[in-house]
DNA sequence: ATCCTCCCCTAC
DNA sequence: TAAGGTAGGGGAGGAT
């Protein structure tokens, strides 16, 4: 009865929370960093208003994390670099990411750093009340921004969202679009609070969400991808375009002695690997036809972040994700996935420009980036819609003599004159390295781990580096050893053994450690994309009040899920339903609006009888999965829906191409030119997937309670 | 041992 | 306001 009951402890099993330090990772690159543990100077003693307290400082903060600990530590106080359970008494944070927010436990406090201002200003040790940022708070909207506004580092206004600046951009869709299709009443207004209700249960929520979404752009584009550069190596076409590619730049090549001299890849097993990434892509795209803006700290986001016309000091409270921001922007400590609000705030950076997604011309970006490169080869692996990995070691063996650096200058720029972006490559002898070299290589530049110095290379890799490596493991890693702060390479090398790090982590993912670590990878490409899943998941806007309006909902995601089985050509004999439900002690509404704050999951799956993508099908049995959870409808904050063991429809050998190739415009609502290709339809083919009701599920004896999950007061 | 379910983590 | 999706690796621990 492992999960079941899984209600409580959700975040739970996380044990620790330890210490994360994100801090670390989002100070990669800022002055500050430095040991932030014992960096035992004699800070004089001013007071002693902290005495027996002490601090966890995670996440960006004003002043920063060594400011902080100063002050603690000149009043009275204790700083740790690492969380300990039994020994920090606060979290101190002012925009924790979602994630971790996710993961706090009912007795974490987390405390805004003005508190610690506050304190010292006024001399004397105050009640964290009014500075805790993730607990209860009651109900309102308007106590929540209260409560933030309280913790802002500098009295923020938070007015300013001014008038609705009408036009800006495209806002079309569905503000009028009431029409209120069948089904569901009146959905506009009513429910306590006007939010405009735009969440899950306006019919159209989905839609407009999925359209908006820049993550599920990424999951969509990503998978799109990979299905192109498949496709693309089975046309017979292409490898004579290849060819012809290749001769062209032979034939224009000006080698240089580097090129005469580069030898290696001897009929060994010698390979070449590159892994190649588009700069800031969604502000390098917003900007293609603008570079002059590029100077100037800029970041994308759904929030028009003010555009500071007027002088004032701008900024509210803004949970808006930046998306991506450029390197102007990451000077002053911005980063991808952070929310708006504190960065805004610093006097510095007040001035960041905000760009609206510009998910056209991402998509064709990111298309001409790709043909770009796979007009040189085939030899591709596509990670995202603007990275991907390259094994040039045919290329560099065809074009011979031929230094690898020369050639990917080249394509560099060539890609640059496509897309009017830049981008930045790796190289060496396997993936990991050359993946590193890339991050090595940015912004707009090129890096080659060569032959002799990839130990050296590696050993000074920041393990957070290590493709796989998170917060997590790095914590479960930090937790077996105390007395130093593990933070590179080298330290895994010199302080585990493959047997300690298999205790800790698994048996995989110890291997797996150690292997980096070490700058070993022997993985090779993968050119064969089968997918395992195709899924759905919204965590955002759902707020239902009874479970009527879940099923409405249900149908509409079992719909879209079955578009996605239909464009795949895949069907599935698993089904697996996912809820997310609002911690206990989680407050009614999340800091981010319409978020699903803090919540535990559970997931249940039910084996089909036979391989379906059957809309009818997929929404019963969903249906009948989500009635065995036990939840209050109102504290719902996340539904997904997972089909797996996935069959293609294909006969394999028959014809896959339908209506042309599936280019690379794939996914409904990002699709550029290329007309709706009708996904939807037909269900006429399939073996009966009647709704399986027994549905084998094995075994199970699933103790039959109280089905329902009625919507209490 | 190995499989299966229910997670957790990571990445873009 | 805000748009916190999703695929895939893998671990824990019970079932077989
Ligand atoms: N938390 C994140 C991370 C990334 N992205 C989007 C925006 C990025 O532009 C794109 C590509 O991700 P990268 O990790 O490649 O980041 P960038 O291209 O923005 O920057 P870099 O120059 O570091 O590659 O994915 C996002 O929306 N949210
Ligand atoms: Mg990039
Ligand atoms: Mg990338």
């Amino acid at each position: 009865m492992a999960g079941r009951a899984s209600a409580q402890r959700g975040d739970n099993g996380w044990g620790e929370w330890g210490g994360y330090m994100a801090a670390k990772k989002r100070k990669l690159e800022e002055q500050f960093d430095k040991d932030c543990m014992n960096n035992v100077q004699q800070h004089e003693r001013k007071s002693n208003i902290f005495h027996g307290i002490s601090i966890f400082v995670d996440g960006h903060t004003e002043p920063p994390a060594d400011e902080l600990k100063k002050l603690m530590i000149e009043h009275g106080g204790v700083y740790h670099a690492y969380y300990s359970k039994d020994k920090v008494t606060y979290f101190i944070s002012n925009n924790l990411p979602y994630a971790k927010i996710r993961k706090l436990k009912p007795n974490d406090k987390v405390v805004g750093s003005q508190w610690i201002i506050d304190c010292i200003k006024q001399n004397k040790l105050l009640p964290t009340h009014d500075y805790e940022m993730y607990k209860d708070i009651t109900k309102s909207r308007g106590q929540t921004e209260l409560n933030f506004k309280r913790i802002e580092p500098m009295k923020i206004i938070t007015s300013d969202f001014n008038v609705p600046n009408s036009d800006d951009e495209e806002n079309n869709s569905f503000e009028k679009t009431s029409s209120s299709s069948s089904e569901t009443e009146e959905i506009q207004a009513e429910d306590d609070d006007n939010l405009s209700a735009l969440n899950a249960k306006h019919p159209k929520f989905l839609e407009t969400f999925l359209k908006r979404s820049r993550l599920h752009y990424l999951s969509s584009a990503a998978v799109a991808k990979k299905v192109y550069v498949q496709d693309l190596r089975k046309k017979s076409e292409h490898r004579l375009l290849i060819e012809k590619q290749r001769e062209e730049l032979k034939n224009k090549l000006q080698r240089t002695e580097r090129d005469y001299l580069f030898k290696l890849n001897d009929e060994k097993k010698d390979k070449i690997y590159m892994h190649i990434d588009m700069d800031c892509f969604f502000v390098s795209v917003a900007t293609r036809n603008q570079p002059e803006l590029r100077d100037q700290p800029i970041a994308i986001t759904h929030s028009k972040g003010k555009k500071s016309t007027t002088s004032n000091e701008n900024q509210f409270y803004s949970r808006s994700e930046i998306s991506s921001c450029n390197y102007a922007a990451r000077q002053y400590g911005v980063r991808n996935g952070m929310y708006l609000a504190q960065e805004l705030c610093r006097n510095h950076n007040a001035k960041i420009l905000c760009l609206p997604y510009d998910y056209e011309g991402f998509h064709i970006v990111s298309d001409l980036f790709y043909n770009t490169v796979l007009s040189y080869t085939l030899d591709v692996e596509a990670v995202s819609c603007d990275e991907m990995y390259v094994d040039l070691t045919d290329l560099i063996l065809y074009l011979k003599p031929l230094h690898p650096l020369t050639f990917i200058s080249l394509l560099r720029e060539e890609i640059q004159l496509n897309t009017k972006c830049p981008c930045s490559a790796g190289l060496a002898s396997n993936m990991l390295l050359a993946r590193l070299a890339t991050r090595q290589a940015k912004p707009n530049g090129q890096f080659y781990v060569e032959k002799g110095y990839e130990q050296e290379f590696i050993s000074k890799q920041k393990i957070l580096d290590l493709p796989g490596i998170g917060l997590s493991l790095l914590d479960k890693l930090q937790q077996n050893c105390s007395h130093h702060t593990i933070e590179i390479c080298k330290q895994i090398q010199n302080l585990f053994s493959l047997e300690q790090l298999k205790t800790i982590l698994g048996k995989k993912q110890g291997q797996t450690i150690y292997d980096m670590s070490r700058g070993i990878d022997m993985r090779t490409l993968s050119k064969d994309y089968l997918p395992k899943s195709i899924s759905i998941d919204i965590n955002y806007g759902i707020r239902f009040q009874t479970f009527d309006e879940l099923t409405l909902f249900i149908k509409q995601l079992s719909l879209e899920l079955h578009k996605r089985l239909k464009q795949a050509k895949q069907k599935g004999k698993q089904l697996t339903v996912k809820i997310r439900v609002r911690s206990l002690n989680a407050p009614i509404e999340p800091e981010k609006f319409m978020g699903c704050g803090r919540t535990d999951d559970s997931s249940r799956l039910i084996n089909l009888h036979s391989y379906t993508d059957d809309v009818t099908t997929i929404e019963s049995e969903t249906i009948k999965l989500l009635k065995q959870f036990h939840f209050i409808v109102a504290d719902l904050r996340g539904v997904g829906i997972t089909i797996t063991q996935l069959q293609s429809t294909t006969k394999t050998t028959h014809g896959q191409d339908i209506n042309g190739t599936r280019t690379l415009f794939e996914c409904n609502q990002f699709r550029v030119s290329k007309p709706a290709i009708s996904i939807d339809n037909d269900d006429t083919n399939q073996n009966a997937d009647q709704p399986s009701e027994s549905s084998v599920t094995r075994k199970r004896p699933i103790q039959q309670e109280q089905t329902t999950t009625i919507a209490r007061k």
